[in-house]
DNA sequence: TAATTCGCTAGACCGA
DNA sequence: TCGGTCTAGCGAA
């Protein structure tokens, strides 16, 4: 390779980026390599869309040549045509000099009748090149680059070629700004800080902190800025994280660079502050910039994490379950005023960094892993959706495979899509009460399983052969699916599916704490994310695969296998107790455990394909309840089962709600354990007269009572007014920022006639100022008597203590 | 404009 | 003031 000057470059993939120059967009490709990270640029690339044509005397081939020959604004032409052909059939493809005049035909080409659709017109060049080239961010590839950086050829590494470890560090910012919201145009960086796996600095003006060996004291603030930059690209750093460095950190950088005369410049130019979809994000170019906040805010979509509130000192608790100290706005203003507890403030910036590289670490093996799965790159991934994720792997699945990818629908369509949705799951009554000896069994990944094992895709649909009509894949619809070909959905499905089980498999046999062992761990979790992800995306109206039909066919067959088991589970002899959509709860007259193992054994040989029924465990206890409402029906979605070694479980009840005040969930989980474990209400009684007499007496913490829930639109949008909506309007008439999507976590006080006057924000509440009889009447007795009740309890006897004889001695 | 629908409940709101 | 209805949020799957 030498004589020609050719280099052969191996590396990880970290990100392609287009840029548009002269007559030309090129691509940028970034390669991490050990020498940190190298970009290339590739000017062979050409811009390139679909369109399907249909003319009564012109074949494509002709037309394609037509359009050749056409000028579109500014006099863009199209550079190259050709006809090719896709599964779906043939299309014109029409190549461009560049991004900007395909974006011109793209709007112009509308205008010739014989047009009929669009392809691919908006998919992102860089996406494009990644997909085109089956190129894998986040994983291993080839460059082979010339002398000048250009590409001659790229190529994705072979798997089995092992990937370095990515060098990630954390950075976080502090600011002086006296009595108002920072603002870069005036308010100064007083402190930096960045955290590598095993250190941390903060950079700072302050004399008084050269004592401190973490901080290193610079002149001036610029000195500060170009630290930080220096820094990251002294340690090759190929992802930087921060903690809402999209809306906060980065833009104020760049921009307090810019006053300063500076530029926060980490080797690739400054940062790219875009306005995204809804909100804005921050490119550092070269480095991946992982926003934790938002990766949070997606994994706590994927329910991989639940958090309520994000700012770092919840997420650190939620996280690490450890106590992070916070310092306030006015006390860092103050502390920078006074010199008084600098180094205490530096500390505060290097453990937000430090706090900040940790979430991001916990985390980085299933980011990589949805990288590698969806061929997006971290910052793409990370700022994702499930939607976005699964229309990702298919958008490359359908190049590779030869399909055109579907554009994404009109707004007309999407509308009445909406109005159009699917019916759901099936749910069982139960039957409320104290059970014993509960059986649980339930379908492993039922709708995947499901859209495998019957075919179910959007191509595979009412297919053409007469033989399929009445076949094994006829759902309870009356639509069929071929059972002749593999669905394009079903058939990624199988493939994902059966990938799952082989890393879990794997993950098994590797050396326990091994970073091998984590790899594959998150590629499994990674892979159920995918799995479960698919159906709601085929309902989805937005998704360029959405099929009613086959989202309807899915759950219809869903109804039909559950309705089948239960018939199976009461003909086998057992009472089905309950039933949500994929489980079974079942009670034994006589029967033993292994008969439970029979049953299951049975219906998995009836079951079609990759169907499954699996055993999950017996249960000692078990409660249901009845409607608060309708008093005489059971209540779905609310259960509570204790197994034989005492673990309580609880689904659904006020315990596992936010919106319920901490006191009411410990009391009715008090509650729960002693009527499950003794199988009788009387220490349970006892617990909430207790609490009731403490709430009464003043005892109780103020925390202990905050009730927590979001606010999910603009204030002024509210057409009722609740109790969290009015506490956070009258934290706003106080100077306190609330908006959509922050959480209120609000306590009934003293004060007021309405429960919504009543309701104020935690923070501006003292101790001792909260109103009891509100806590009894409307937090603790609801809690707690609909379970009661099933043992033949009512509010009365359990206030005034009428049935306390009969009961037993309990005072 | 960020995968789906089903189900439960509190508290405001509104008209008699 | 009462009872029915509507709005809103959260959780299960």
């Amino acid at each position: 390779m030498m004589n020609s000057g050719i280099r052969n470059i191996q590396g990880m993939l970290l990100d392609v980026e287009a840029e548009h120059m002269g007559m030309q967009t090129v691509l940028h490709v970034y390669v991490s390599t050990e020498q940190g990270i190298e970009r290339f640029t590739e000017a062979k690339f050409e811009p390139y869309f679909y369109i399907s044509c249909q003319d009564k005397e012109l074949k494509p081939k002709e037309l394609a040549r037509r359009l050749l020959e056409e000028r579109f604004s500014g006099g863009t032409r199209i550079s190259k045509s050709e006809v090719v052909h896709k599964k779906e059939g043939p299309l014109i493809k029409l190549y461009f000099r560049n991004v900007p005049e395909l974006k011109i035909v793209r709007d112009e080409v509308k205008r010739f009748d014989f047009v009929r659709q669009r392809y691919e017109h908006t998919i992102p060049f860089a996406r494009r090149y990644i997909i085109d080239n089956g190129l894998k961010p986040m994983q291993g590839i080839h460059v082979h680059a010339n002398a000048d950086q250009t590409i001659h050829s790229i190529s994705p590494a072979a798997s089995q070629q092992p990937v370095p470890e990515p060098r990630m560090g954390a950075l976080d910012l502090e600011m002086f700004s006296p009595g108002k919201m920072a603002s870069p145009e005036h308010n100064p960086i007083i402190m930096a800080s960045l955290a590598v796996p095993r250190n941390a600095w903060v950079w700072c003006t302050r004399k008084e902190l050269e004592q401190v060996d973490f901080v290193k004291v610079v002149e001036d603030e610029a000195k500060i800025i170009e630290g930080l930059a220096h820094a990251i690209r002294a340690h090759k750093l190929d992802i930087v994280a921060t903690y809402n460095g999209d809306r906060f950190d980065l833009p104020y950088i760049k921009k307090r660079a810019e006053v300063l005369g500076t530029a926060f410049d980490v080797g690739f130019g400054k940062v790219k502050v875009q306005k995204r979809q809804l909100h804005a994000s921050a490119r550092i170019p070269g480095v991946q910039h992982l926003d934790c906040y938002q990766m949070l805010l997606l994994l706590n979509r994927l329910q991989v994490v639940n958090l309520i509130k994000f700012d770092l000192e919840s997420v650190t608790a939620s996280l690490f379950n450890e106590k992070k100290f916070k310092f306030r706005f006015n006390e860092i203003n103050q502390t920078w005023e006074t010199g008084k507890g600098l180094a205490d403030l530096a500390r505060y910036n290097q453990d937000d960094s430090m706090v900040t590289l940790r979430v991001a670490e916990k985390y980085l093996d299933l980011v990589i892993a949805l990288c590698r799965l969806t061929r997006q790159t971290l910052f793409e991934v990370s700022r994702s959706s499930a939607g976005q994720l699964v229309e990702a792997l298919l958008m490359n699945e359908a190049f590779a495979q030869g399909h055109v990818i579907p554009s994404t629908p009109s707004e007309e369509t999407v509308k009445s899509r909406q109005m159009n949705p699917i019916t759901a799951a099936y749910v069982k009554e139960p039957l409320p009460g104290l059970h014993e000896n509960i059986a649980v069994i339930d379908f492993r990944s039922m709708y995947p399983t499901i859209m495998i094992s019957h075919n179910i895709s959007g191509d595979t649909l009412d297919c053409a052969h007469s033989e399929c009509k009445t076949g094994k894949n006829l759902a309870p619809t009356n639509h069929w699916f071929c059972a002749k070909e593999t669905g394009f959905m079903s058939s990624i499905l199988d493939r994902i599916l059966t990938e799952r089980l082989e890393a879990k498999d794997s993950a098994k046999k590797a050396v326990k704490g091994s970073g091998e062992q984590k790899e594959l761990e998150a590629k499994a979790q990674g892979l159920k994310i995918l799995l479960n992800s698919f159906y709601g995306t085929l309902a989805y109206p937005r998704f360029r695969w959405y099929s009613r039909d086959a989202a309807q066919a899915t759950t219809a067959f869903a109804r039909h296998y559950i309705k089948q088991t239960i018939a199976w589970a009461e003909e086998a002899g057992f009472h089905v107790l309950y039933s949500d959509t994929d489980s079974l709860f079942l009670l034994a007259n006589k029967q033993k455990k292994e008969d439970v193992e029979l049953f299951v054994e049975s219906v998995n040989k009836k079951l079609p394909g990759r169907m499954e029924l699996e055993f999950k465990g017996v249960y000692a206890r078990g409660i249901f309840v009845t409607k608060k409402n309708q008093g005489e029906r059971g209540a779905k979605k609310k259960y509570a089962l204790m197994d034989a070694q005492k673990n309580l479980t609880i689904v659904g009840f006020e315990y596992v709600r936010r919106d319920w005040c901490a006191l009411a969930k410990k009391t009715q989980k008090g509650v729960l354990e002693h009527v499950l474990s003794e199988g009788a209400p009387e220490k349970a009684i006892r617990l909430v007269r207790q609490t009731i007499d403490d709430l009464k007496k003043g005892r109780i913490p103020v925390k202990d009572l905050a009730i927590l829930k979001q606010i999910r639109r603009p204030l002024r949008k509210y057409a009722a007014i609740g109790p969290h909506v009015a506490a956070a309007k009258k934290a706003v008439a106080r100077g306190k920022e609330m908006g959509t999507g922050s959480v209120v976590a609000y306590v009934i006080t003293k004060k007021g006639t309405t429960i919504s006057e009543k309701a104020e924000l935690e923070e501006f509440v003292g101790e001792g100022n909260y109103d009891a009889e509100y806590y009894i009447q409307h937090q603790i007795v609801p809690a707690v008597i609909y379970i009661l009740a099933e043992f033949g309890l009512s509010e009365t006897d359990l206030m005034h203590g009428g049935k306390q004889s009969s009961l037993g001695a309990f005072a």
